[in-house]
DNA sequence: AAAGAGTCCAACCGCGACCAG
DNA sequence: CCTGGTCGCGGTTGGACTCTT
């Protein structure tokens, strides 16, 4: 039972739970100075005794700019959907599609909300949303491996969702998503 | 007003992928 | 090619908050 080598177990107890202002503020500092990578490097010479881990994920999740945080619109509602039909758990490409949201969020939106939204309908009939059709086990969700080395989905006439020659921050691939959605389904 | 149930969200954990030496 | 270190992702947990009785 030796304890395994993993970064969750370190000589000296790290530390854990909520992040403090003053932690923040040194995480941040350091970033804004070195940027946002070698998470271990950041952790030491911020002087927090956290894991590049931790630090990574408090960056990314809280303290990264341009976040916005709560009040998922219906359009960004609806978008998470669709996607989640599309793509499955993926949850870091489904953010990758909404600006200024992390995966993070995006994941506690769909288990705390979604998936229940879904589950709802399912068991009334269902029939009235098409995004709970095929919400779980569609065919559209391709395997791993298909999906490795990036978001890129080419495959025959579902072209549109190539990913990748797009910026992943531009809002028009949103729309012309939506359009091309809404033709097919009839949304009202 | 208090207690219990339900909900939400920040953070942790484990694992696989990637990369440099 | 192999190995160890690091990073990123998805799943899960625990505590704080809100709602209901």
């Amino acid at each position: 039972m030796a304890p395994k080598k993993n970064e969750a177990v370190e000589i000296k107890a790290l530390n854990r739970g909520a992040w403090t202002a003053e932690e923040d503020r040194k995480l941040a500092q350091v970033i804004e100075i070195h940027g946002a990578k070698r998470w271990k490097t950041i952790a030491a010479m911020a002087g927090l005794n956290r894991s590049g881990k931790s630090c990574r994920l408090r960056w990314l999740n809280y303290l990264r700019p341009n976040i916005k945080r709560g009040n998922i619109t219906d359009q960004e509602e609806d978008l998470i959907l669709r996607l989640h039909k599309l793509l499955g758990n993926r949850w870091s490409l489904i953010a990758g599609r909404l600006p200024g949201r992390t995966d993070n969020e995006i994941k506690n939106y769909w288990n705390s909300r979604l998936s229940r939204k879904i589950s709802q309908r399912e068991k009334r009939g269902g029939g009235e949303d098409p995004s709970a059709r095929e919400s779980s086990g569609s065919e559209l969700i391709r395997p791993p491996d298909q999906a490795a080395g990036g978001a890129t989905m080419v495959d025959g006439d579902d072209d549109f969702f190539d990913f990748s020659n797009e910026s992943p921050m531009t809002l028009e691939w949103v729309s012309k998503f939506l359009e091309l959605d809404e033709d097919s389904y009839e949304l009202s």
